[in-house]
DNA sequence: ATGCCTTTTAGGAAAAGA
């Protein structure tokens, strides 16, 4: 079973190249982030047509996650984190696919950096983690996967020293990362390809993907039983060079499931 | 050092992204 996830920015506005990805590589799980559209404006139709069943959770503008099954519609097990009743964004998703549970996250950006938004960066790592805590002892695969918007290392990033004071790259966020591997997930992309240059971001300006000036931001997790079955671990970079393209690429593990 | 692009909403300009 192929999982991705893809921080589309924009799924309406990035419909075709969503369809042609989907099409060229029909990949069996999509984790979807910046939706940027309310629940009536998600593209369900042409999704459906495309062979995918979709459970989303939408918000106008900003934010919004889906979770996409080929063959089949995800069983969704929760929508938003617990924690917080007043959290408004749209960020995060978790339904059954296949006896895999899937969690798609769109995690905060938090700048500037320091300021409201970078407590609620934390505040909102803080309850997944919590969450995360009550997934990682099942017995079945857990996948969590999504836009982390954090660089764990210096190695994930095209230049670590421009880095140092943003919310993606901040001790705490990076220290709130390994708190969460360190109840036992695995880094899927990283602990198949320990000491390669892979990004999954690159900015639109400064011509960035020509000059392969990139992050690695978004991040597939693995419990145990997932992290069993792991055959690769890869990033569609390509999709990054076509036209009407998001700023993300495309990420993707192979489990044996 | 910098949102230098891009999307969204809205019908011009501004917020947000990373």
């Amino acid at each position: 079973m192929r999982i991705a996830t893809y921080n589309v920015n924009g799924v309406n506005g990035r419909l075709p190249v969503l369809l042609r990805w989907l099409a060229e590589t029909a990949p069996d799980v999509v984790c979807l982030q910046e939706l940027k559209a309310p629940d009536e404006k998600f593209p369900e139709a042409a999704i459906r047509d495309a062979g995918y069943g979709a459970i989303w959770h939408g918000q106008k503008s900003w934010n919004g996650v889906a979770i996409l099954a080929k063959g089949c519609d995800p069983v969704e097990t929760r929508r938003g984190l617990p924690g917080d009743p007043d959290d408004s964004h749209s960020r995060y998703i978790e339904a059954a696919v296949g006896g895999v549970l899937v969690g798609g996250l769109y995690l905060p950006n938090g700048n500037p950096r320091p300021g409201p938004k970078f407590d609620y960066k934390l505040r909102w790592f803080d309850r997944l983690i919590d969450h995360a805590a009550t997934l990682i002892g099942m017995d079945a695969p857990v996948v969590i996967a999504g836009d982390y918007n954090v660089m764990p290392t210096d190695r994930d990033v095209y230049k670590p020293e421009r880095w140092r004071d943003d919310a993606l790259f901040a001790p705490e966020v990076k220290a709130a990362y390994f708190r969460m591997l360190g109840q036992g997930w695995t880094d899927a992309l990283r602990t198949l390809h320990p000491d390669e240059t892979i990004y999954t971001f690159w900015d639109y300006f400064r011509n960035a993907y020509a000059r392969n000036a990139g992050l690695r931001i978004d991040h597939l997790l693995l419990n145990a039983p997932a992290a069993k079955t792991l055959r690769a671990a890869e990033v569609d970079s390509y999709v990054r060079g076509w036209e009407k393209t998001s700023d993300h690429a495309p990420v993707w593990v192979e489990l044996g499931t």
